[in-house]
DNA sequence: CTGTTAGCGCTTTCAT
DNA sequence: ATGAAAGCGCTAACAG
């Protein structure tokens, strides 16, 4: 494996030269430059990474904290990660993965402290997260994809929540829709001070007032026998609700399941919309269910360069971003209709 | 930031007394060690990975080598990931995750030679894999997620495809089926030398004659559509074909559509059964799908461990194994019935 | 059992 | 525009 020391003997130059000349941190002569570059090309050199990181005290390595714990592993995670890495090359940067509880300060320190990462990237931040506040302590560089309750000073990039369900709402209201039922996460997810648990839940009460429609919130968990139970729950309730909008996808088959059961239909008898799942995810249900994709690819991506623009300086993107979801109609949204047993009360 | 140089003054030692005590490199007087251990806490001392990694030679950070490209991600992709991630971690390793082209050896060659990594992990390799073959030629330590035609010498962990066809189809025969259709990868897939694709297929060959049942292969694209008209043409031609064996989850969605545009119900008119997908996938349709879930987890985890063990010498498993998918029976297979056509012919 | 010291391969002052 | 040399923080001979 050659070295910096041999390109600069192969170029006749010193050592240091062939440093500057790869680092273009001061001005070379066209001819030595060239020299020096034929002689690396020639020898395969590249440069070592651990040696360069040690000596200019920065190894261009960045992390990516993904806790695994929250509400089990979506298939949008991934292509959070995917775009992570891809901008992580893009600029130059390698990208470690650390999966470690939402809350744990100390392995993040010791992770830290190793001087083996320049910066890292924080997914699935609480409203109030501990990792936040230490990072913030301790003057290391970080970025979130999500946000705090006080995002001031916080680069962050997050889904645009308020549009999401803005769109979905406006999706329903056209379709005739005036009495809408919502699925969050979990209690324990919403108390724990998940970010979108919170916000989509704020969002949805203010935007259905707004446009004048009647909504009902309710907690659900991630499995389809929660969204089975919830869904039986919610209609014995509140017969009138024509449409639901659900946060967890996981839930989805027990609604359909629910909505089997009474001999409805979706969407003849009762519309459905998914809140923040992938476009995967809502093609893999029949019929194909209409969501509002979130930008997980391009949230990783912006996380990373938020991270990027602070080490390097320069200057990529706003440091507060929000991004909408993107509106996928399927088949599982429809025109009201009157529900049976408006139209035959014998039935209920 | 503490050095070993802070430790050693404050343990009254000399610097490489503190270093011997931190790796256990040779024998440490028990009370000088316990002095040096006091110090470095007091100090908050951790060892910097770079310093470590460059005199060493040995960075500790492995590469999980990803391509996206292959069958779009999946979901059982993402715990691949963690399962490796995790397991690197608990051997003491870090994880940078790396996506580029199946045969891209320049890129790979690139990352090696910049001496961050002590070995990959090979992730979706190809019967013939440039990578693979690279690496041997330049003696550089991998492990395999997968595995070569050849897998003389390779260290290789892989899903017994054998085992999983089997066991489907033992599912189906004791249900009475005796007429199963197999929808494997798209042909391109398959021909590219995609394992998976190609040794399922040769077990479902194999497997369905030594039961004495009749198969029918067919490929099919990784989308709903390709499903749609794959499961019409295969029905159209074997109308005998009461259960079918689904490679790629995608196509899913399009068969059950085709089954319920012909009036079918599954597993009542037609059994499905996944063969290499999540539980979660599976449990997101409705009815609940039987599949034979991946270990997915294990087997990242079982691939960064071959690969540790080439390094660090310690034996932790047998270099080469095969691990079972679990059969998650649903609801979408059942008892033979009788098919339509033959119950009524005047239907069709 | 412990200390001294020469690197690991590179960056970056300080000279020229 | 180029060189020389002092580290970065640690490991691993080599010495005792």
């Amino acid at each position: 494996m050659p070295t910096m020391h041999d390109v600069a003997r192969r170029a006749n130059v010193s050592l240091s030269t062939v440093s500057y000349a790869i680092n273009g941190t001061r001005p070379i002569s066209e001819e030595t430059r060239q020299r020096i570059f034929t002689a690396m090309r020639e020898l395969g050199y590249q440069p070592h990474a651990l040696a360069r990181g040690l000596a200019s005290k920065r190894s261009r390595i960045l992390a990516l904290l993904f806790p695994t714990s929250e509400r089990g592993l979506g298939n949008t995670d991934l292509e959070f990660i995917i775009g992570a890495v891809d901008a992580a090359r893009e600029l130059g940067y390698h990208l470690i993965l650390w999966t470690s509880g939402v809350d744990d300060v100390v392995e993040l320190g010791q992770l830290i402290q190793q001087g083996l990462v320049d910066g890292v990237v924080l997914m699935e931040v609480h409203l109030h997260d501990k990792r936040v506040e230490y990072l913030r302590e301790i003057e290391f560089p970080f970025s979130v994809i999500g946000r705090c309750a006080d995002v001031a000073e916080l680069p962050y990039t997050d889904i645009d929540f308020e549009q999401t369900v803005r769109e979905a709402i406006s999706h329903l209201v056209e379709l005739g829709h005036a009495d809408i039922g919502f699925f969050n996460y979990a209690l324990e997810v919403f108390e724990a001070g998940y970010g979108p648990a919170v916000r989509v839940a704020q969002a949805f009460e203010r935007i259905t007032q707004e446009m004048g429609v009647r909504g009902v919130a309710r907690f659900c968990h991630a499995y389809a026998q929660a969204g089975y139970e919830a869904f039986n729950a919610l209609l014995d309730e509140h017969p009138e609700i024509t449409a639901i909008a659900v946060m967890n996808e996981r839930s989805v088959p027990g609604i359909l399941q629910a909505i089997d059961d009474r001999g409805w239909c979706v969407p003849d008898d009762i519309s459905l919309i998914l809140l923040v799942s992938s476009r995967q995810v809502a093609e893999m249900s029949m019929p194909p269910l209409t969501t509002l994709a979130p930008p997980a690819a391009e949230l990783g991506k912006l996380g990373v360069e938020l991270l990027v623009q602070q080490l390097d300086g320069r200057s990529v993107s706003a440091s507060q971003t929000l991004l909408p979801c993107h509106l996928v109609v399927g088949e599982s949204t429809g025109v009201r209709r009157q529900h049976l047993h408006e139209q035959n009360p014998l039935l209920r």
